[in-house]
DNA sequence: ATTGACTTTAGAGTGCACTCTAGGGTTTAT
DNA sequence: ATAAACCCTAGAGTGCACTCTAAAGTCAAT
Protein backbone atom coordinates (compact mmCIF):
# COMPACT_ATOMS: atom_id res chain seq x y z
CA UNK A 1 0.00 0.00 0.00
CA UNK A 2 2.78 2.98 1.16
CA UNK A 3 6.56 2.14 0.35
CA UNK A 4 7.42 -1.35 0.44
CA UNK A 5 10.46 -1.06 2.75
CA UNK A 6 10.36 -3.55 4.99
CA UNK A 7 13.05 -6.12 4.83
CA UNK A 8 11.78 -9.90 6.09
CA UNK A 9 13.70 -9.56 9.45
CA UNK A 10 12.00 -6.37 10.36
CA UNK A 11 8.59 -7.72 9.19
CA UNK A 12 9.22 -10.55 11.39
CA UNK A 13 10.07 -8.70 14.07
CA UNK A 14 7.17 -6.51 13.86
CA UNK A 15 4.81 -9.50 13.64
CA UNK A 16 6.50 -11.46 16.00
CA UNK A 17 6.80 -14.44 13.30
CA UNK A 18 9.66 -16.11 11.88
CA UNK A 19 11.42 -14.96 8.66
CA UNK A 20 10.64 -19.28 8.13
CA UNK A 21 7.12 -19.06 8.60
CA UNK A 22 6.75 -15.89 6.63
CA UNK A 23 8.46 -17.38 3.70
CA UNK A 24 6.49 -20.74 4.56
CA UNK A 25 3.14 -18.99 4.29
CA UNK A 26 4.48 -17.37 0.70
CA UNK A 27 4.87 -20.40 -0.23
CA UNK A 28 1.13 -21.83 0.28
CA UNK A 29 -0.09 -18.83 -1.39
CA UNK A 30 -1.01 -16.35 1.99
CA UNK A 31 1.44 -13.84 2.01
CA UNK A 32 3.06 -12.22 -1.30
CA UNK A 33 5.98 -9.33 -0.52
CA UNK A 34 4.75 -6.70 -3.00
CA UNK A 35 7.99 -6.29 -4.76
CA UNK A 36 12.11 -7.69 -4.73
CA UNK A 37 15.00 -5.51 -3.89
CA UNK A 38 17.55 -5.59 -6.89
CA UNK A 39 19.02 -8.36 -4.98
CA UNK A 40 16.26 -10.32 -4.91
CA UNK A 41 15.54 -9.18 -1.09
CA UNK A 42 11.53 -9.66 0.01
CA UNK A 43 10.29 -6.20 0.48
CA UNK A 44 7.11 -5.74 2.25
CA UNK A 45 4.47 -2.57 2.79
CA UNK A 46 2.21 -1.50 5.52
CA UNK A 47 -0.54 -4.14 3.51
CA UNK A 48 1.69 -7.18 3.81
CA UNK A 49 1.77 -6.30 7.73
CA UNK A 50 -2.12 -6.15 7.88
CA UNK A 51 -2.12 -9.51 6.06
CA UNK A 52 -0.15 -11.12 8.74
CA UNK A 53 -2.45 -9.64 11.52
CA UNK A 54 -5.31 -11.12 10.00
CA UNK A 55 -3.38 -14.72 9.31
CA UNK A 56 -2.46 -14.71 12.88
CA UNK A 57 -6.03 -13.80 14.04
CA UNK A 58 -7.60 -16.41 12.34
CA UNK A 59 -5.23 -19.16 12.98
CA UNK A 60 -6.02 -18.49 16.76
CA UNK A 61 -9.46 -19.47 16.37
CA UNK A 62 -8.62 -22.80 14.50
CA UNK A 63 -9.09 -21.85 10.84
CA UNK A 64 -6.39 -23.96 8.88
CA UNK A 65 -3.89 -22.12 6.55
CA UNK A 66 -5.94 -22.94 3.39
CA UNK A 67 -8.68 -21.83 4.76
CA UNK A 68 -7.43 -18.82 5.90
CA UNK A 69 -6.00 -18.48 2.31
CA UNK A 70 -9.65 -18.99 0.77
CA UNK A 71 -10.83 -16.12 3.40
CA UNK A 72 -7.52 -13.83 1.80
CA UNK A 73 -8.57 -14.31 -1.72
CA UNK A 74 -11.80 -13.37 -1.62
CA UNK A 75 -10.78 -9.95 -1.86
CA UNK A 76 -9.17 -10.11 -5.00
CA UNK A 77 -12.43 -9.77 -6.96
CA UNK A 78 -14.29 -6.77 -6.69
CA UNK A 79 -17.70 -5.16 -7.77
CA UNK A 80 -18.34 -8.46 -10.46
CA UNK A 81 -20.93 -11.20 -8.90
CA UNK A 82 -18.08 -12.33 -6.55
CA UNK A 83 -20.13 -10.60 -3.44
CA UNK A 84 -22.38 -13.92 -3.39
CA UNK A 85 -19.36 -16.35 -3.32
CA UNK A 86 -17.68 -13.82 -0.75
CA UNK A 87 -20.85 -14.13 1.53
CA UNK A 88 -21.55 -17.87 1.00
CA UNK A 89 -17.95 -18.51 2.31
CA UNK A 90 -18.58 -16.06 5.24
CA UNK A 91 -21.33 -17.59 5.93
CA UNK A 92 -20.00 -21.16 6.14
CA UNK A 93 -17.27 -19.91 8.40
CA UNK A 94 -20.05 -18.07 10.93
CA UNK A 95 -22.01 -21.41 11.06
CA UNK A 96 -18.29 -23.31 12.58
CA UNK A 97 -16.71 -19.71 14.41
CA UNK A 98 -20.49 -20.03 16.22
CA UNK A 99 -20.68 -23.92 16.89
CA UNK A 100 -16.72 -23.63 18.21
CA UNK A 101 -18.06 -21.24 20.55
CA UNK A 102 -20.81 -22.63 21.46
CA UNK A 103 -18.50 -25.79 22.37
CA UNK A 104 -16.50 -23.44 24.13
CA UNK A 105 -18.80 -22.07 26.20
CA UNK A 106 -19.92 -25.51 27.60
CA UNK A 107 -16.56 -26.20 27.85
CA UNK A 108 -16.04 -22.97 29.99
CA UNK A 109 -19.29 -24.16 32.24
CA UNK A 110 -17.55 -27.35 32.87
CA UNK A 111 -14.57 -25.84 33.99
CA UNK A 112 -15.91 -23.67 36.17
CA UNK A 113 -17.95 -26.07 37.52
CA UNK A 114 -15.03 -28.43 38.21
CA UNK A 115 -13.15 -25.58 40.06
CA UNK A 116 -16.19 -25.37 42.28
CA UNK A 117 -17.09 -28.72 43.32
CA UNK A 118 -13.40 -29.48 44.36
CA UNK A 119 -11.81 -26.70 46.15
CA UNK A 120 -15.22 -24.55 46.84
CA UNK A 121 -16.64 -26.65 50.37
CA UNK A 122 -15.42 -27.28 53.05
CA UNK A 123 -15.13 -31.36 53.26
CA UNK A 124 -12.83 -32.44 50.51
CA UNK A 125 -13.88 -33.48 47.34
CA UNK A 126 -14.15 -37.19 47.46
CA UNK A 127 -15.04 -36.76 43.41
CA UNK A 128 -12.79 -34.74 42.00
CA UNK A 129 -12.73 -35.28 38.65
CA UNK A 130 -13.59 -33.62 35.11
CA UNK A 131 -15.33 -36.31 33.45
CA UNK A 132 -18.20 -36.13 36.17
CA UNK A 133 -18.89 -32.17 35.53
CA UNK A 134 -18.42 -32.50 32.10
CA UNK A 135 -20.76 -35.16 31.07
CA UNK A 136 -23.54 -33.79 33.61
CA UNK A 137 -23.67 -31.40 30.44
CA UNK A 138 -25.63 -33.59 28.16
CA UNK A 139 -24.02 -36.19 25.91
CA UNK A 140 -21.79 -34.79 23.67
CA UNK A 141 -23.20 -36.31 20.57
CA UNK A 142 -22.40 -40.14 21.35
CA UNK A 143 -24.65 -42.91 19.97
CA UNK A 144 -26.73 -44.40 22.53
CA UNK A 145 -26.51 -48.20 23.29
CA UNK B 1 -17.56 -49.46 35.51
CA UNK B 2 -20.85 -50.98 34.66
CA UNK B 3 -19.85 -54.52 32.24
CA UNK B 4 -16.93 -54.81 29.87
CA UNK B 5 -18.66 -56.05 27.33
CA UNK B 6 -17.57 -53.57 24.40
CA UNK B 7 -15.40 -54.70 21.56
CA UNK B 8 -13.40 -52.36 19.99
CA UNK B 9 -15.43 -51.95 16.87
CA UNK B 10 -18.59 -52.12 18.84
CA UNK B 11 -17.27 -48.95 20.52
CA UNK B 12 -15.88 -47.12 17.47
CA UNK B 13 -19.67 -47.16 16.03
CA UNK B 14 -21.11 -45.81 19.39
CA UNK B 15 -18.50 -43.02 19.45
CA UNK B 16 -17.54 -42.39 15.80
CA UNK B 17 -14.11 -42.94 16.47
CA UNK B 18 -12.22 -45.28 14.26
CA UNK B 19 -10.72 -48.22 15.96
CA UNK B 20 -7.05 -47.05 15.28
CA UNK B 21 -7.80 -43.75 16.31
CA UNK B 22 -8.99 -45.72 20.21
CA UNK B 23 -5.94 -48.06 20.13
CA UNK B 24 -3.55 -44.66 19.27
CA UNK B 25 -5.73 -42.80 22.34
CA UNK B 26 -4.45 -46.21 24.21
CA UNK B 27 -0.76 -45.65 23.52
CA UNK B 28 -0.91 -41.90 24.26
CA UNK B 29 -2.43 -42.85 27.58
CA UNK B 30 -5.84 -41.12 27.19
CA UNK B 31 -7.63 -44.19 27.15
CA UNK B 32 -7.28 -47.64 28.71
CA UNK B 33 -9.93 -50.56 28.14
CA UNK B 34 -11.06 -51.67 31.36
CA UNK B 35 -10.24 -55.50 30.48
CA UNK B 36 -9.18 -57.91 27.46
CA UNK B 37 -10.79 -60.72 26.90
CA UNK B 38 -8.98 -64.35 26.95
CA UNK B 39 -8.03 -63.93 23.38
CA UNK B 40 -6.54 -60.49 24.05
CA UNK B 41 -9.56 -58.33 22.79
CA UNK B 42 -10.24 -54.90 24.39
CA UNK B 43 -13.09 -55.05 26.07
CA UNK B 44 -14.61 -52.16 26.87
CA UNK B 45 -17.42 -50.45 29.65
CA UNK B 46 -19.65 -47.34 30.08
CA UNK B 47 -16.94 -45.67 31.88
CA UNK B 48 -14.59 -45.54 28.88
CA UNK B 49 -17.53 -44.68 26.47
CA UNK B 50 -17.58 -41.82 29.02
CA UNK B 51 -14.16 -40.80 28.51
CA UNK B 52 -14.23 -40.75 24.61
CA UNK B 53 -16.93 -38.18 24.66
CA UNK B 54 -14.56 -36.13 26.66
CA UNK B 55 -11.65 -36.54 24.96
CA UNK B 56 -13.77 -35.84 21.56
CA UNK B 57 -15.66 -32.12 23.44
CA UNK B 58 -12.07 -31.48 24.52
CA UNK B 59 -10.44 -32.52 21.10
CA UNK B 60 -13.69 -30.05 19.77
CA UNK B 61 -12.43 -26.67 21.19
CA UNK B 62 -8.68 -27.28 20.56
CA UNK B 63 -6.85 -28.99 23.35
CA UNK B 64 -4.07 -31.04 22.11
CA UNK B 65 -3.97 -34.97 23.35
CA UNK B 66 -1.65 -34.04 25.74
CA UNK B 67 -3.28 -31.63 27.44
CA UNK B 68 -6.83 -34.34 27.55
CA UNK B 69 -4.20 -36.62 28.92
CA UNK B 70 -3.53 -34.34 31.57
CA UNK B 71 -6.86 -33.07 32.28
CA UNK B 72 -8.49 -36.37 32.53
CA UNK B 73 -5.66 -38.13 35.00
CA UNK B 74 -6.60 -35.36 37.31
CA UNK B 75 -9.72 -37.64 38.01
CA UNK B 76 -7.13 -40.63 39.57
CA UNK B 77 -6.28 -39.21 42.73
CA UNK B 78 -8.63 -38.27 45.63
CA UNK B 79 -9.10 -36.39 49.02
CA UNK B 80 -4.90 -35.09 48.78
CA UNK B 81 -3.66 -32.01 48.10
CA UNK B 82 -4.65 -33.28 44.47
CA UNK B 83 -7.51 -30.76 44.45
CA UNK B 84 -5.12 -27.65 44.48
CA UNK B 85 -3.76 -29.31 41.32
CA UNK B 86 -6.80 -29.94 39.84
CA UNK B 87 -7.77 -26.13 40.53
CA UNK B 88 -5.12 -24.50 39.64
CA UNK B 89 -4.67 -27.00 36.17
CA UNK B 90 -8.14 -25.88 35.37
CA UNK B 91 -8.22 -22.07 35.93
CA UNK B 92 -5.08 -22.20 33.13
CA UNK B 93 -7.60 -23.60 30.94
CA UNK B 94 -10.11 -21.60 31.72
CA UNK B 95 -8.12 -18.23 30.97
CA UNK B 96 -7.50 -20.05 27.38
CA UNK B 97 -10.92 -20.90 26.67
CA UNK B 98 -12.07 -17.36 27.49
CA UNK B 99 -9.38 -16.09 25.38
CA UNK B 100 -10.65 -17.99 22.50
CA UNK B 101 -13.68 -17.24 23.22
CA UNK B 102 -13.09 -13.83 23.04
CA UNK B 103 -11.00 -13.88 19.66
CA UNK B 104 -13.63 -15.83 18.05
CA UNK B 105 -16.47 -13.14 19.22
CA UNK B 106 -14.18 -10.95 17.22
CA UNK B 107 -13.72 -13.11 13.93
CA UNK B 108 -17.48 -13.57 14.36
CA UNK B 109 -18.40 -9.62 14.70
CA UNK B 110 -16.15 -9.26 11.63
CA UNK B 111 -17.67 -12.19 9.50
CA UNK B 112 -20.89 -10.50 9.87
CA UNK B 113 -20.18 -7.28 9.40
CA UNK B 114 -18.24 -8.20 5.81
CA UNK B 115 -21.25 -10.30 5.06
CA UNK B 116 -23.65 -6.70 5.56
CA UNK B 117 -20.96 -4.30 3.69
CA UNK B 118 -20.98 -7.20 0.73
CA UNK B 119 -24.41 -7.60 -0.36
CA UNK B 120 -26.32 -5.95 2.20
CA UNK B 121 -26.38 -2.42 -0.26
CA UNK B 122 -27.90 -1.88 -3.31
CA UNK B 123 -24.51 -0.52 -4.90
CA UNK B 124 -21.82 -3.49 -5.78
CA UNK B 125 -18.79 -3.47 -2.80
CA UNK B 126 -15.60 -1.88 -4.52
CA UNK B 127 -14.06 -3.00 -1.73
CA UNK B 128 -15.20 -6.41 -0.43
CA UNK B 129 -12.22 -7.51 1.61
CA UNK B 130 -12.20 -9.19 4.97
CA UNK B 131 -8.86 -7.43 6.06
CA UNK B 132 -10.93 -4.10 5.89
CA UNK B 133 -13.18 -5.45 7.99
CA UNK B 134 -11.36 -7.58 10.44
CA UNK B 135 -8.28 -4.98 10.61
CA UNK B 136 -11.62 -2.17 11.59
CA UNK B 137 -11.70 -4.20 14.82
CA UNK B 138 -8.23 -3.35 16.95
CA UNK B 139 -4.92 -4.29 15.65
CA UNK B 140 -4.25 -7.64 16.78
CA UNK B 141 -1.30 -7.00 18.67
CA UNK B 142 0.98 -6.11 16.54
CA UNK B 143 3.98 -4.10 17.11
CA UNK B 144 3.38 -0.72 15.34
CA UNK B 145 6.38 0.80 13.29
C1' DA C 1 -13.82 -77.55 7.92
C1' DT C 2 -13.72 -73.43 5.98
C1' DT C 3 -15.43 -68.83 4.95
C1' DG C 4 -15.94 -64.24 6.54
C1' DA C 5 -15.99 -60.93 9.88
C1' DC C 6 -13.87 -59.77 13.61
C1' DT C 7 -9.52 -58.95 16.47
C1' DT C 8 -4.20 -58.48 17.49
C1' DT C 9 0.65 -56.29 16.75
C1' DA C 10 4.41 -53.48 14.87
C1' DG C 11 5.54 -50.35 11.96
C1' DA C 12 5.10 -47.34 7.83
C1' DG C 13 2.77 -43.44 5.67
C1' DT C 14 -0.02 -38.94 5.57
C1' DG C 15 -1.16 -34.04 6.06
C1' DC C 16 -0.47 -29.99 8.52
C1' DA C 17 2.34 -26.27 10.08
C1' DC C 18 6.23 -25.24 10.85
C1' DT C 19 11.59 -25.29 11.82
C1' DC C 20 16.16 -26.14 10.67
C1' DT C 21 20.35 -26.94 7.69
C1' DA C 22 23.57 -26.21 4.08
C1' DG C 23 25.59 -23.46 0.93
C1' DG C 24 25.64 -19.44 -1.00
C1' DG C 25 24.98 -13.98 -2.12
C1' DT C 26 24.41 -8.86 -0.20
C1' DT C 27 24.92 -4.89 2.75
C1' DT C 28 26.99 -2.14 6.24
C1' DA C 29 30.43 -0.70 9.38
C1' DT C 30 35.20 -0.36 10.50
C1' DA D 1 39.15 -5.32 2.64
C1' DT D 2 36.99 -7.96 5.54
C1' DA D 3 33.91 -9.22 9.17
C1' DA D 4 29.26 -9.21 10.93
C1' DA D 5 24.77 -9.22 10.01
C1' DC D 6 21.55 -9.74 6.90
C1' DC D 7 19.29 -12.13 2.84
C1' DC D 8 18.43 -16.19 -0.74
C1' DT D 9 17.16 -21.27 -2.16
C1' DA D 10 16.17 -26.16 -1.83
C1' DG D 11 15.38 -29.58 0.83
C1' DA D 12 15.45 -32.28 5.19
C1' DG D 13 13.58 -32.83 9.81
C1' DT D 14 9.98 -32.26 13.64
C1' DG D 15 5.72 -32.90 16.30
C1' DC D 16 1.03 -33.76 16.18
C1' DA D 17 -2.84 -36.63 15.26
C1' DC D 18 -4.05 -39.80 12.95
C1' DT D 19 -4.50 -43.64 9.09
C1' DC D 20 -3.04 -47.52 6.72
C1' DT D 21 -0.60 -52.01 5.84
C1' DA D 22 0.86 -56.64 6.64
C1' DA D 23 0.78 -60.78 8.85
C1' DA D 24 -1.41 -63.29 12.02
C1' DG D 25 -4.94 -65.06 15.63
C1' DT D 26 -10.23 -65.65 17.01
C1' DC D 27 -15.07 -66.42 16.56
C1' DA D 28 -19.76 -67.54 14.51
C1' DA D 29 -22.20 -69.63 11.03
C1' DT D 30 -22.78 -72.94 7.30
Amino acid sequence: MTKPNLKIGELAKRSRVSQDTLRFYEKRGLLQPSSRSPAGYRLYDSHDVKRIGFIMSAKGVGFTLNEIRDLLALEVTKDEKSCEDVKRIVDEKLVTVEKRINEMGRIKTSLEALGKACCGGDEPATHCTILETLNAEGDLGLIPG
